[in-house]
DNA sequence: ATGGTAGATACTCTA
């Protein structure tokens, strides 16, 4: 099973470039996050005749899930389950085979302190009940998507610099961390331990061409599912092109087959 | 300490 996750900024923008990259990368599955378009108006069929099906989970102007895959995806839901009927589309949750797969798109807090920053530690804590109560570790899992927080300090290209800042800041560090305690490894971590490896940069005062990025985009999965993980990598290529996403795809690999 | 850019929508908000 080859998975990835991309936080696309508007799939009517980036439809081409999803296109192409799907065609050259050839994964089984992909979560999207910030799909910026209701359900209505996701491009279901040009995907579906590169042999994809859709889940999708969007809403207009901001967030919005979608799950792409070439097997049929099964048992899907929608946010957590005490979410009212007009909750932010960031949760979404499929059967795959065998595999669990969990795509999220993490509030972003805006600034430390402010009313978006409890919501998103409040959605943090959400998440790790909606494991307590509905997941299990002996399941092969995925929780994938972008995340809004870089763990450590090699996620991040000037650490002192962004210490307690917003996708930095202590306490989401510790809520990301009590949602790993539950039972999750951090798949890219397991390839790889340097510093300096991001997938995200912010569009402004040339974040990208300074590598002046953060790793706040991952792909953790249950022990034994991580454990038969072959590889894990960012395409960094993606954040190159003309009119890119501000985020890149991460990428990983397991010796598990899926329909 | 601030602003820089991008996207969607509609004359601003979110990231």
């Amino acid at each position: 099973m080859k998975i990835a996750t991309w936080n696309v900024n508007s799939i009517a923008v980036r439809l081409p470039q999803l296109v192409d990259w799907l065609k050259a990368t050839q994964p089984d599955v992909v979560c999207l996050q910030e799909i910026k378009c209701t359900d209505d108006c996701f491009p279901a069929q040009s995907l579906s005749e590169l042999g994809y099906q859709a889940v999708t989970w969007g809403q207009r102007t901001y967030n919005g899930v979608a799950i792409l895959s070439r097997g049929p995806m099964v048992d899907a839901r929608r946010g957590f389950p005490e979410d009212p009927g007009d909750a932010q589309c960031r949760l979404l949750d499929v059967m795959i085979g065998p595999v669990r797969v969990i795509n999220v798109y993490v509030p972003n807090g805006s600034h430390v302190g402010s009313e978006k920053y409890v919501y998103k530690l409040a959605w943090l804590a959400r998440l790790r009940r909606y494991f307590d109560e509905s997941c299990s570790t002996n399941q092969p899992l995925v929780l994938c998507g972008d995340f809004n927080i870089a763990p450590e300090p090699r996620d991040v290209h000037d650490p002192v610099l962004w210490e307690g800042r917003i996708l930095f800041s202590k306490p989401e560090r510790e809520a990301l961390r009590v949602i790993g305690e539950w039972g999750l490894v951090d798949v890219f971590r397991r390839h790889h331990s340097e510093p300096g490896l991001f997938s995200w940069w912010d569009y402004r005062a040339g974040a990208f061409r300074r590598n002046h990025g953060l790793r706040i985009d991952h792909l953790w999965a249950t022990p034994a599912l991580a454990g038969v993980s072959n590889s894990a990598e960012i395409d960094r290529n993606m954040r190159k092109l003309d009119r890119p996403s501000d985020h890149a795809p991460v990428i990983a690999e397991f010796m598990v087959n899926v329909p």
